[in-house]
RNA sequence: GGUGGAGUGGCCGAGAGGCGAGGCAGCGGCCUGCAAAGCCGCGUACACGGGUUCAAAUCCCGUCUCCACCUCCA
């Protein structure tokens, strides 16, 4: 079996067959960058990741490009009331999603580009429309025209035209019909303005997707995601620029569910928002990763404490068997094969939830492999666990999750210093003064220290 | 009103005509000086009412509840 998707155009699962064959073009709706992101945005982007990396792992050479959006009316409000320039705004959210995106372990995408720093090739895009007949300048702004396009209008979100309410993008009254939508609008007093052979003004939304993945990635690409709340209008809106203008546009159409907070959207605008920074004070990055991986990417996910606690439990069962193994196996084979349940699971429509299920079979018989000290099969199968876990970017000893070399020098000080105590508490334990055994062991748990005893003798972990 | 999606055991969360995904929690056991970790065992769940079928969580009809989108959104 091969990679198959479900394609929200054709609201079926396909094959995914790529233009050209051993390549893969993905164009991402990243952020608006009106405010700091939620963990909503980034379940986005982690899910994204997972896919990125499955297309790599499955020997595709992957374009990936997440845009940027950095203009729009609510950085322009936030910019009025705290006084200053449009672009401190968006520079400033835009390194918060950066960072937040890092945080997680999302790879950098290929190509991030900015909205406003591609006013030249909307111009060109909105001229191609003008040219065609699809769009026209009206009262300093200019519009699609819906209804010259009304055939394929609507495809994607299943909609048709006559049931559509009027566009509020702008309150201009001179439009041909209420839904067309803004491809540019005219010069405001205080905004932000560049020049256009229709006079000057700034770019509509949509059109900033259309330029850019065409650009980036062709007049024609292999896939298009982002959020089930941008399939109308953003994504009708984009096709119907770019298709209409005579471009391919996009073969495949992935939609990620939504996250939910008290069976409401997380949304910016419903105040909602549970802010990165926030969530890592409650668990780690990586356990947040794996939550948000752990459901499927179409479902939506219902936020809760107890649900993300429970997700961190999870990935702790399995980072307690990579560690413990890698104590005792030392060469991790990279190229070692995938479970074949495995690549099933991801092949079908990225099937995450069955794949952490085989992730966690094969810890299951790694922890028994482990107990009978059988090392040929417990290097087999920590091979396999974190090769499955490098797919879905949750590798505890991968350089994102390991830690930094400062942290190794502090591991190892601290370890020479409980070693001292241990080696008081087995000398107690071999006089059966377990009275005394007791009271170390609970001293380093005061100190942050677990310590285990196995078969080849104490280990200890930090507590988390 | 239109379009799409959801309701699964104490909890999270897959699956989509037959054999109970997986995890978390719980209980019992093994291991341990005791723990911890781990392992083994324990659960007959699919919103409700009908129907089709040898067989329905899965298909059909109806009902209820919830969510998303219908020009701020990931």
């Amino acid at each position: 079996m091969s990679l198959r998707l479900y394609d929200t155009s054709t609201r079926a699962v396909r094959d995914f067959v790529p233009i050209q064959p051993g390549r893969v073009s993905i164009y991402l709706c990243g952020a608006t960058v009106q405010a700091p992101p939620h963990i909503g945005h980034i379940r986005s982007g982690v899910n994204f990741d997972v896919m990125r990396r499955w297309l790599t792992r499955s020997g595709y050479d992957v374009s990936f490009c997440r845009n940027v959006t950095d203009l729009d009316d609510k950085i322009l409000r936030v910019a009025a009331e705290e006084g200053v320039p449009w672009f401190v705004v968006s520079e400033r959210n835009q390194r918060a999603f950066t960072w937040a995106y890092e945080a997680l372990g999302c790879l950098p995408p290929t190509v991030e580009p900015r909205a406003m720093g591609h006013i030249p090739e909307m111009v060109e895009l909105i001229q191609r429309l003008i040219d065609k007949g699809h769009a026209y300048a009206a009262g300093g702004d200019v519009y699609f025209d819906v209804m010259s396009y009304a055939e394929r209008y609507g495809r994607l979100s299943n909609q048709r035209p006559e049931n559509m309410r009027a566009a509020a993008d702008t309150d201009a009254d001179c439009k041909r019909d209420p839904r067309d939508f803004a491809l540019w609008k005219g010069a405001k007093p205080g905004e932000p303005t560049w020049p256009t052979p229709w006079g000057s003004g700034r770019p509509g939304w949509h059109i900033e997707c259309s330029a850019m993945a065409t650009k980036y990635l062709g007049e024609t690409f292999d896939i298009h995601g982002g959020g089930v709340d941008l399939i109308f209008p953003h994504h009708e809106n984009e096709v119907a620029q770019s298709q209409a203008a005579g471009d391919g546009f996009a073969r495949y159409w992935l939609h990620n569910g939504m996250l939910k907070v008290g069976a409401e959207k997380m949304s910016k605008s419903l105040g909602n928002s549970l802010l990165v920074p926030a969530m890592l004070t409650k668990v780690r990055a990586v356990e947040l990763r794996y939550y948000l991986v752990a459901a499927h990417y179409r479902s939506s996910i219902d936020y809760s404490e107890e649900a993300l606690a429970e997700a961190a439990a999870g990935y702790q069962r399995i980072e307690g068997f990579v560690t413990r193994a890698a104590e005792v196996i030392h060469d991790v084979d990279a190229a070692a094969p995938l479970p074949q349940a495995f690549v099933d699971a991801l092949d079908d429509d990225l099937g995450v939830p069955q794949a952490l299920a085989v992730v966690h079979e094969v810890v299951r018989e790694g922890n028994v492999a482990l107990a009978h000290g059988n090392k040929e099969q417990v290097a087999r199968l920590l091979a396999e666990t974190q090769n499955m876990l490098d797919v879905l970017g949750l590798d505890p000893r991968s350089p994102q999750w390991r830690g930094s070399a400062a942290d190794a020098g502090l591991h190892e000080t601290v370890d020479a210093l409980v070693k001292v105590a241990l080696e008081q508490r087995q000398a107690a334990r071999a006089r059966k003064d377990y009275a005394a055994a007791d009271a170390i062991r609970d001293q380093l748990a005061a100190a942050g220290v677990i310590v285990e005893d196995t078969p080849q003798g104490p280990r200890w972990e930090l507590a988390r």
